[in-house]
RNA sequence: CGGGGCGUGGCUCAGCUUGGUAGAGCACCUGGCUUGGGACCAGGGGGUCGCAGGUUCGAAUCCUGCCGCUCCGACCA
């Protein structure tokens, strides 16, 4: 490709709509242009990424035995009534209506589509198992769309489904996509890493998210510093911590007035948050909620949920508090209250002689015993991990960091294939329903994050392996003969051989191209002007570290290739 | 859903307070000059000032409504 003709617009200053820095890059390099809130065209440079991309999870699901398919983007209302989950999906999925009024929508993901059509023409277990694939668009009508490409509303999305027997043959289907993402991640050049994630109302062992580091990324993860251990931090789990035995005393009202948080209290009874449990006020679909832990805790609030097996969830306004409590929010607590849902962390339980809201205003209780002066409906594990808490399986302390969710695997069991009717003959004609597992590659969203990860001051720096084209050769000045064809020399031969050229033949001066260079992140960019010419050496510049090579012309290509593999 | 900010040429923004018929830089076109890190000179094209109403002799500017974009928030007691 040559400069002169490639469509990638470049600008000189950031766009003022792009907060992140993949977003802001991808506009300035003239990857993408905004259509729409959240939805994107993708420009050359752009969706030759997305291809390889593409092209590396293809292979890696096709050498699990996945095979690829396309399903429609517009999908029926009637599979997502079937499963339940056409109310449910709420207003992030996009609805339309056909001429006849029918319903249908833009499909935010597939599982209802595959399984329709897997359970019409799977029988017997012979057939088991299966992995169909397929890379596509899907739509989410997200509350804010933000980040560019990380969170849009039209995305890129590699959704792979496999139908087993029975549970053993899904733990194994679930391994070979661990190990495929394992290796599409490691393949794109990423620094990476697994962690065990919420599996939401379906429970079981089975979700891990494969999160892409970086400190943009909007998910938490921890990690143990001693063991392999790693987990989203709405999964990880926490176990009870054991408070010395004390001799219960009398529970005690004490006038508090004022003290509207943890710290106030503890300030004014002059004790530790350790000592006090702190009761949040929640709204369910079901009925209010008060969550307690410790006061120098947090509630993780997927955990609850998942406790509650509800579907909304959000903290009670502060009329729906006073209410209920007659308190109003900083001075509830769990004793006395009635028609509500009083759902404990296990390390509450253990607490002895504790400061709680009095359920009356500028009002705490001292000394309340869990068990004695109120009993919970569930005790669970609700509590939010944070920094060097201890790691639920070794017990050393944890570490945290962010990341970006570019791939998940998850166990789905027969939720859909019980909803959907999807069953099969096994060997002793009994049927059975298929276990199924999903397995998603947020494809556009790998392409964000590799540039959240991979850039500098100047632009974008490409890893080998995704990067729209591998080397960009610049001569200096255009109008001279003698570097025009060396250059046009340099590009045939690196094209033949199988490296992914750009000749910049645009009569810019050097500077503005290699700002360009920069900018576009070419992982190789090679530079022909008198300096290395008079020498007959030519010069490579490597985007990611500023190291300058010379290579003399006969063997240039073979260098080349060598140096691209070390990046 | 609540609140703030913004909408003026492709991009970044000024002008609006105090109404008088639209500007700068970058980008683009032509010519010249220049050519190792976003040059320079000269000339030029391009904007119903988000949309719709209203006030006024006159509205980018004041008023009302709508739309779009963007940020924050949606209460850790």
């Amino acid at each position: 490709m040559r400069a002169s003709q490639l469509y990638a617009p470049t600008l000189r200053e950031t766009p003022a709509e792009a907060e992140v820095i993949s977003h802001q890059l991808m506009l300035r390099a003239g990857f993408i242009r905004k259509a729409a809130g959240g939805m994107y065209t993708y420009l050359p440079l752009a969706w030759r990424v997305l291809r390889k991309i593409e092209t590396i999870v293809r292979e890696e699901m096709d050498a699990k035995g996945g095979q690829e398919l396309a399903m429609p983007v517009i999908q029926p209302a009637e599979i997502w009534q079937e499963s339940g989950r056409w109310d449910v999906y709420g207003d992030e999925m996009f609805r339309l209506k056909d001429r006849h009024n029918r319903n249908f929508c833009l499909g935010p993901t597939h599982e209802e589509m595959i399984t329709t059509v897997v359970r019409s023409d799977v029988r017997s277990y012979r057939q088991l198992p299966l992995m169909l694939y397929q890379i596509q668009n899907k739509y989410r009508d997200e509350i804010r769309p933000r980040f560019g490409l990380m969170r849009g509303r039209e995305f890129i999305m590699k959704d792979l489904y496999s139908f087993d027997r029975d549970e053993q043959g899904l733990d194994e289907s679930y391994s070979k996509m661990y190990d495929a993402y394992t290796k599409i991640f490691t393949r794109c050049g990423l620094e990476f890493r697994p962690v065990e994630a919420d599996s939401g109302a379906i429970g079981g062992s089975g979700s891990h998210e494969f999160m892409v580091l970086a400190d943009s990324g909007e998910a938490a993860i921890v990690y143990c510093q001693k063991c392999n251990y790693a987990a989203n931090v709405e999964k990880a789990e926490m176990h009870p911590i054991v408070a010395p035995d004390e001799e219960p005393l009398p529970l005690e009202e004490r006038s508090t007035p004022g003290t509207k948080s943890i710290e106030a209290v503890c300030k004014l009874l002059k004790i530790s948050a350790d000592k006090t449990i702190k009761t949040l006020a929640y709204q369910t679909e079901k009925k209010l909620v008060l969550a307690l832990v410790r006061g120098d805790h947090e509630v993780n609030e997927i955990k609850l949920q998942n406790e509650l097996n509800c579907i909304n969830l959000a903290l009670a306004n502060e009329i729906d508090v006073q209410n209920l409590t007659g308190a109003v929010p900083g001075f509830i607590g769990p004793i006395g209250v009635k028609d509500v849902i009083i759902v404990a962390d296990a390390t509450v339980m253990n607490m002895h002689n504790s400061v709680a809201g009095a359920n009356k205003t500028d009002y705490h209780y001292i000394n309340v015993n869990p068990g004695r002066d109120f009993k919970p409906a569930i005790v669970a594990d609700i509590r939010m991990i944070k920094e060097s808490d201890p790691c639920p399986h070794c017990g050393a302390p944890v570490n945290t960091a962010r990341g970006i969710e570019a791939g998940q695997v998850f166990k789905l069991y027969t939720k859909y294939s019980k909803a959907l009717k999807a069953t099969f003959l096994d060997e002793n004609g009994k049927e059975k329903l298929m276990v199924m597992g999903c397995y998603g590659v947020g494809v556009s969203r790998t392409m964000a994050a590799a540039i959240e990860q991979n850039n500098d001051e100047h632009g974008i720096i490409w890893p080998v392996a995704i990067a729209p084209y591998h080397a960009v050769i610049v001569p200096v000045n255009v109008k001279d003969i003698a570097q025009m064809e060396l250059a046009e020399k340099i590009y045939t031969e690196l094209n033949k051989s199988g490296v992914d050229a750009v000749l910049d033949d645009r009569p810019e001066r050097a500077g503005v191209k290699f700002k360009d260079a920069d900018l576009i992140g070419y992982p190789l960019k090679i530079t022909l002007g008198p300096k290395a010419l008079n020498e007959n050496l030519i010069e490579v510049k490597v985007r990611k570290n500023g190291e300058i090579f010379f290579f003399a012309p006969e063997n240039f290509v073979t260098e080349i290739k060598t140096l691209l593999k070390k990046l």
